[in-house]
DNA sequence: CTTAATTGCGTAGACCATACGCAGAACTAG
DNA sequence: CTAGTTCTGCGTATGGTCTACGCAATTAAG
């Protein structure tokens, strides 16, 4: 099993070779009765519709008619499976936008679409990752971003680290997304009480004497007006790129 | 053990009444032999040794000479034990700054005691969050970290969601840390070499025609040198202030 | 046809969280 | 002092998890 690769270099994690798809298949032995795509697909899917949670070796396997064990076949851990289970609801990423002075646009285009995808699959953000991305869509979104900010005069090293913090406000604004969905799941409350609800529960448990910030922000209501998910998110990434835009502008002055 | 309140109001969840300490202890029956602060703590001593995997309730149990079950007296269930041990975790916040016009500083000092009490406990941003933070701890980091935004004309609302962003990105930059560490044990190379061998499988993966931008990068040697953990956390923590001060410059115009 | 490789998968081991119920301790009411 | 109440500690049991191992069946090469 170990990656028979002609190139020198260290050796490929078993998870990298699955998902590049360079697992050579010998001429001998029975036909594999599953693939590797089709199991991925539907641990997605149960994923998509009970929860990550669902989402075990055994149940998986019962999906697909198969016995628990055969997956081990395909998939050397259950990490392993996760990993590619991320890759593919990544999906493909957003073409690659406008470049140069038009960086902004293809950013913000790029971080919605990220958004989105982590929207149509909540438990992406649950999955624990052990390591940099190397599977095959989380390069491909990499370098769309990173194509936005050819022309920017930023240098090689600040695109890496623009778009790793790019990537990292979406996917935790996703998991405070997810989180407020599962508390309201949990409280049986519909999810638009909730933070009125977190208002009370803040002004009741806090003295006003020793959290008066905290106070003036809930008596200011901040907590009761719906301002909706979406204006959040959108405040937050308007921060960043002002942020972002300060750095290209300092180093074309 | 439904949490008796005088007050109106929805519910405590009995976590939150944990955390406050607001479980009142009947005056009849045996004294507890174990008591919740010390569960706690032990649980966390456990996490800081041996990650948060290691974190069971026969294994907290038997670090406190008592039986599984005896825990389930003072922890309705896992969860609302690792929502406690968060909450011991992070400790007491730092003092409140300054304010007004020095709230820049205020932030990032805020920020950078955030970050020391997440690498003190690495298991922290591996803990599944299920609903907005009420634990004491958390509001009084909340608290001193909204007044630095004092005087500094933004809205509540709006100091509101910069905090919400500033802790999102210490708690990113965090998770990030705690990947690569955990990347540098699983293959068991030291912890510096690992970025430089991820450049080296990049190359070899993708296609240099398919990936350009992500090629410039390589070879540029970005991630080759090794610039520290610390800048790269100082960079994003810069971007997002910039955005911060963008944002209040155009309040007080 | 023999032989080597590979698949499916049954069994089993080592964990895990936790529901339930019982024995005994500690307090209160009488 | 006694009876009753109520709580604690915890043993047992259930149903779940991942996965190491080994065996039978299948396929193709020589």
């Amino acid at each position: 099993m170990e990656p028979t690769n002609d190139e020198t270099g260290p050796a490929l994690p078993p998870v990298v070779a699955a998902a590049w798809g360079l697992r050579e298949r010998a001429p001998k032995g029975p036909r594999p009765g599953l693939a590797l795509p089709a199991i991925v697909a539907a641990a997605v899917a149960l994923a998509d519709a009970e929860g990550l949670a669902a989402v075990s070796m055994s149940r998986v396997a019962k999906e697909l008619g198969a016995a628990t064990m055969a997956l081990y076949r395909y998939v050397s851990a259950k990490d392993e499976l996760l990993t590619l289970m991320v890759d593919a609801a990544y999906g493909e990423p957003p073409a690659p936008g406008g470049t140069g002075p038009d960086w902004r646009t293809g950013l913000a285009r790029w971080a919605a679409a990220e958004r989105a995808a982590l929207q149509r699959h909540p438990w992406v953000v649950r999955v624990p990752i052990s390591g940099p991305p190397l599977a095959p869509g989380q390069l491909s979104w990499l370098e769309n971003g990173l194509r936005c900010l050819a022309g920017t005069g930023l240098g090689e090293s600040e695109k890496m680290s623009v778009m790793l913090l790019l990537t990292g406000y979406v996917r935790n604004d996703a998991l405070l997304t997810a989180q407020l969905r599962e508390a309201s799941a949990a409280s049986g409350r519909r999810i638009d009480e909730i933070m009125p609800e977190y208002g009370q529960l803040i002004a009741r448990l806090a003295d006003p004497a020793r959290f008066p910030a905290l106070h003036a922000v809930i008596s200011a209501g901040v907590l009761d007006q719906d301002d909706g998910p979406d204006d959040e998110f959108v405040f937050g990434l308007d921060r960043l790129l002002d942020g972002v835009e300060t750095l290209i502008r300092a180093r074309n002055a």
